[in-house]
DNA sequence: GTCTATATCAAGATAGAC
DNA sequence: GTCTATCTTGATATAGAC
């Protein structure tokens, strides 16, 4: 199977692109319309489809550089920690909690992976893989347990007296106590 | 403080939100819309608020009824099993790969409470917090496992080769392998 | 690269008659 | 309990001039 990348952003895509990030944390995935996002550049609607096909790959744009930003933030938490599954789980948790409405336009939807900036998804991915040991069903099963933990408390489904630090580390603690298949095997 | 519980639903309104509910697993959340809802029932769009105050009360009467189904499914799953863990997780999964978009519609938002038909989501969340031991902080963790695992399943965020049987083996493996803090307390 | 003008569509909701 | 008629809003997107 062979599939094509999506072309290379202009700069002035790109900038467009930027500037719908902005919109999306400031006002949300419902203010995110091509309409305000024409607005907040100082075009009219219609110019913004010279320079993107559609708002899905406006969309797509914004979503490749919100895993950029994730796996820079998780990159940096990670330089020099000795914990490395708690500093992990520490970036991923602040980095939703700074910017939630990107979180949830990268991770509360189906994805067009083809429309995506090859390769960023992988790259955030990649830590939580070496976290617990290079297993991958523990790695999906730990990327679950932070995805729920994150989206829940964003989502504000937990109680308001929950202690989310406390679940956290029951958690990671849980994750901590479990063997890797690759140990069993090995 | 307060809170009003909201007015029981009269019969017609519980006619319309089954029908509401239908709707919604058939079309998915975009398609549950109040006109297509009244010509799902036959009748048209404004006659739907003589019943229902506005759409919101409307999802919040499919809300309740999809935590009714939940619990009682869940319910129904834990008689008898000899592993309650493994058997709650497995019907959890099964209620949501079943039901999609209503699984979606009752997780995925905030949650406007003071709508929702009284303890239906205690009544829900109950059999999580049993299966741990009754600690609160390791409830919620294997709760978000358990909703991280199943939403990134239905958003079809896993890999197509992903052996999510064995993602959800290793997660509870790791719940299991903890200790639940009332028995450190203990 | 941006504009105006417009097509197309669909949404939630209300007023008031019957 | 349902109807018709309508309001209001806003969305994505295209054609074609400049």
């Amino acid at each position: 199977m062979t599939t094509t990348d999506p072309p290379p952003l202009t700069p002035r895509a790109r900038e467009i692109a930027d500037a719908g990030l902005e919109l999306l944390e400031a006002e949300g995935a419902d203010g995110l319309s091509m309409r305000r996002l024409a607005e907040r550049l100082g075009i009219r609607a219609p110019s913004i489809y010279k320079h993107l096909p559609d708002k899905e790959a406006l969309e797509a744009a914004i979503i490749s550089r919100g895993f950029e930003l994730q796996a820079d933030a998780v990159a940096a938490a990670l330089d020099g920690a000795d914990d490395s599954l708690t500093a992990l789980a520490q970036a991923y948790r602040a980095f939703a909690c700074e910017h939630p409405h990107l979180y949830r336009l990268m991770t509360a939807h189906e994805l067009n992976r083809a429309l995506l900036t090859p390769g960023v998804e992988q790259r955030a991915a990649l830590p939580v893989h070496e976290a617990v040991g290079g297993d991958p069903d523990l790695a999906r099963a730990a990327w679950a347990f932070a995805h729920g933990m994150t989206i829940l408390e964003l989502d504000r489904r937990f109680p308001p007296d929950a202690d989310l630090d406390a679940a956290w580390q029951r958690g990671l603690d849980a994750f901590r106590s479990t063997t890797p298949r690759r140990v069993l095997d090995g």
